[in-house]
DNA sequence: TGAAATGTTGGGGCG
DNA sequence: ACGCCCCAACATTTC
C-alpha cells in the first residue's frame, strides 16, 4: 500500500490554496508522514497535474487500485472524474468514497426534488437521514498497528520541496495557535467534549471564550471527518454542535447544486448591485483600523491566529458589506487567503448570508451594530482587549465605543475613530439594498 | 444567526 | 376615589 499526496494547486480553479492554508498543509503532511512511519509505512509526495501523475505513478509501482475520498468543489469533481476515466483504461481499479460529508449532496432532496434552499428544512432532513444511517464507527488504531509497505518505494518529493512553508517567518501566532494533524484534532475533540460541548448553545457565541470546537481547519483538511462528530458529539446538549456541522453540510451541498456561487450571487438580481472600489477603507478592514473595536479584534484574531471565532466574522464581514458596501468577493478573498480553516463551500456560505444574495441569507435589512454586538457578546471587553492593547486601559462602559470615551479615559491615540458612523452607515445600506428586496424574492 | 422605531401596558405620583 | 401623566418594560412593526 502506497499512501499518496499529490499537490495540484493550479487544479483548483480559481482558488489555489492561499498562505494560511498551506501553512497548515505542509504541517499536516508532515504529520500524517509522522504517523505513517510509525506504521512502517510513509507518505509519497507529488507535484501535480494530478491525473497523468496519479496515472504514472499507479504504473511504476504496479499499483492494481487507487482509492480516495470524494471532493466536492466544481473543480475537483471533474478531475476526479478523469482520474476514474484514466486508470480505468489502464486496466487499474479506481474507486472515490464518502468520507469528507455526512450526506452525499445528490441524495437529498426537497418534496418536489428540488434541492433545498432553506437551512431548517435541510437540517431536519439531515437529522432524519442520519438517523437512518447510523455510521459505524472508524477503525481502530490497533487495527491500523501496521501497513505494508511495497517492495520499493517510489520516487518522492520532500514535504518542504513542495514550498508551502512561509519564507519569512510571519507564522509565530499559527505555531501558537494550532497542531496540525490528526493528533491535534483528536485533542481538540477531546478538550472540546470535555469542557465546552455542555454549554455549547449558551458559550459559542462569546468570542473570548473557549466554548466553539475549532475544529474547522482539521475538518477542512480531513483529519477528522464529521461522521465522527456526528457519533460522538450528539448526547446532552449536542443537538446545537450538530447544527453547525449540517451547516457545513449545507454549505457544501449548496456549492454542489449551485457551482457559480463561490463566485457569482446565487441570487441573480445581485449581480448589478453597486459595490463600492474601496481600497483605503478595505486595507483599514484587513489590518483591523476600523475604528470599532469588536471588528478590529476579529480582523486581528484572523491576522495572527489564522482563524476568528464564528460571531466576530459574522459582524466583520457584515460590516464590510453593510457599512462599506465593498463586495462579499473581495471579503471572501481576504479570508480565503488569512483563514487556516478556508474552504470553498463554507467561505461561500458565509458571505453569500452575509452579504443577503444566497440560500436563506440574512435580509437587506438586518445590520449589525458592531456597538451592540460587542457588549452583548463581549461584556467584559475581554476579547476586545486581547486583540486591540491600544484599548486595554479602557473601562467596560466604553470599550466597545471608545470615541465616546471621556478625554480623561486610557485610550491610545493610534487607536482610529471609526471610519464611518454607524447611523450614517446604516442609513446609507438600507437605501442601498432596498432595490433589492422588491427584485426576485 | 438584528436593530430601531413605534405601540401597548401598567404601576406610581400627583392634583 | 379618580383621572391624568409619565415612563419603564415589554411587545409589535418596520427597516
Amino acid at each position: 500500500m502506497i499512501p499518496v499526496f499529490i499537490w495540484a494547486p493550479e487544479e483548483e480553479g480559481s482558488w489555489p490554496p492561499g498562505g494560511a492554508s498551506q501553512w497548515w498543509l505542509d504541517r499536516s503532511l508532515a504529520a500524517l508522514n509522522g504517523d505513517l512511519e510509525k506504521r512502517g509505512s510513509r507518505l509519497i509526495i507529488r507535484r501535480g497535474p494530478a491525473v497523468e501523475t496519479i496515472r504514472q505513478l499507479a504504473a511504476e509501482s504496479g499499483a492494481s487500485a487507487v482509492f480516495w475520498n470524494r471532493r466536492y468543489e466544481p473543480a475537483s469533481i471533474g478531475r476526479d472524474r478523469q482520474a476514474k476515466t484514466t486508470l480505468r483504461e489502464q486496466g487499474i481499479a479506481a474507486e472515490s468514497f464518502h468520507g469528507n460529508l455526512l450526506l452525499e449532496p445528490w441524495t437529498i432532496l426537497n418534496a418536489t426534488g428540488e434541492p433545498f434552499r432553506i437551512f431548517t428544512a435541510f437540517w431536519r432532513a439531515c437529522q432524519r437521514k442520519c438517523a437512518e444511517l447510523s455510521f459505524s464507527r472508524p477503525i481502530s488504531d490497533d487495527a491500523v498497528h501496521r501497513l505494508p509497505p511495497p517492495e520499493h518505494w517510489p520516487h518522492t518529493l520532500d514535504i518542504a520541496e513542495l514550498g508551502l512553508a512561509p519564507v519569512v517567518a510571519w507564522d509565530r501566532g499559527l505555531r501558537e495557535t494550532w497542531e496540525p494533524g490528526e493528533a491535534g484534532a483528536m485533542k481538540q475533540v477531546e478538550r472540546f467534549r470535555n469542557e465546552a460541548l455542555q454549554h455549547y448553545s449558551e458559550v459559542r457565541d462569546q468570542p473570548f471564550a473557549v466554548g466553539t470546537s475549532r475544529l474547522s481547519p482539521h475538518l477542512h483538511f480531513g483529519e477528522i471527518s464529521p461522521q465522527q462528530l456526528w457519533r460522538t458529539c450528539g448526547q446532552d446538549g449536542g443537538e446545537a454542535y450538530l447544527r453547525q456541522i449540517c451547516w457545513r453540510e449545507f454549505a457544501y451541498y449548496l456549492l454542489y447544486h449551485f457551482p457559480q456561487s463561490a463566485e457569482e450571487p446565487l441570487r441573480r438580481e445581485f449581480g448589478t448591485f453597486p459595490w463600492k472600489a474601496d481600497p483605503k477603507n478595505f486595507k483599514a478592514w484587513t489590518q483591523g483600523k476600523t475604528g470599532y473595536p469588536l471588528v478590529d479584534a476579529g480582523m486581528r484574531e484572523l491576522w495572527h491566529t489564522g482563524w476568528m471565532h464564528n460571531r466576530v466574522r459574522m459582524v466583520a464581514a457584515s460590516f464590510l458589506v453593510k457599512h462599506l458596501l465593498i463586495g462579499w468577493q473581495e471579503g471572501a478573498a481576504w479570508f480565503w487567503d488569512t483563514l487556516v480553516d478556508a474552504d470553498l463551500a463554507n467561505n461561500t456560505l458565509g458571505w453569500q448570508w452575509v452579504a443577503g444574495c444566497g440560500a436563506d441569507a440574512a435580509p437587506y435589512f438586518r445590520i449589525f451594530n458592531p456597538v451592540l454586538q460587542g457588549e452583548k457578546f463581549d461584556p467584559s471587553g475581554a476579547y476586545v482587549r486581547r486583540w486591540v492593547p491600544e484599548l486595554a486601559g479602557l473601562a467596560n462602559e466604553w470599550i466597545h465605543k471608545p470615541w465616546q470615551a471621556p478625554a480623561s479615559a486610557k485610550v491610545d491615540s493610534t487607536y482610529p475613530c471609526p471610519v464611518i458612523a454607524h447611523e450614517d452607515a446604516r442609513a446609507r445600506a438600507l437605501n442601498a439594498f432596498r432595490s433589492m428586496a422588491s427584485i426576485g424574492r
